[in-house]
DNA sequence: TGAACAGTTGAACAAACGTTCAAAGGAGTG
DNA sequence: CACTCCTTTGAACGTTTGTTCAACTGTTCA
């Protein structure tokens, strides 16, 4: 391990890759969302049922998946009535099984 | 790709679970605090260093050490005047690592 | 001892976030 | 068509977050 002295350059990740970066984790900031992608994990689900599961308000519900939507995360497929939504990207489902690992050792 | 119906129970992540991993991922919701992360990786750096190679304020970044120390991201030596960081747990690269990996694909 | 340096801390403030509520849209049913 | 069901959307509101500023602690060096 060496340690840093005036002399050595610092050559930080450039600003806009880790802005991109952080708007990506930014999703998984939040429990309700994190709990949301889990539930979708090899499942398409309604907004209701994920409501349900999750004691929530199907609006509020239905926002994070906005949210989630537009950054790409989730996919969904209409219906009838039903929106059935499931993860957009296999990453997601890797990432949080490796976060989920972490904490599981800590 | 099974869809969901009524009859299929939802077994969500238990709450508190959910809410341990959310407080652990906030930590890489934001720019700075990624690299900052990015940078201790295989390095000591003091305060300072890292103020000047992110261009923002002492104290700014003082708060997010603070922040990361709290949540054991990060683990300080102190050296005289100087207080030389880096991150405490191989963990935390590894999964900045996956996801800059992701966001490059996308 | 006193001055300069390195970093921490708390308060204050603006910006971003998540929830709720009410309104609305589209699909199915009678 | 009217009515219900499922979902989305926008506005409002309280909470959380990140920054700044100023005060403070501790270390070095003259």
């Amino acid at each position: 391990m060496q340690r840093c002295t005036q002399d050595i350059a610092l050559e930080p990740i450039p600003e806009d890759e880790a802005k991109r970066l952080a708007e990506f984790l930014k999703v998984f900031a939040d429990a309700d969302r994190i709990r949301i992608l889990a539930l979708l994990k090899d499942k398409e689900v309604c907004v209701g049922h994920i409501a349900d599961a999750l004691g929530k308000s199907i609006s509020a519900v239905s926002h994070q998946l906005g949210l989630m939507r537009a950054r790409r995360l989730v996919r969904y497929v209409k219906d009838g009535k039903n929106t059935y939504y499931t993860l957009d990207d296999d990453h997601v489902s890797m990432l949080l099984d490796a976060a989920r690992e972490h904490c599981r050792h800590v």
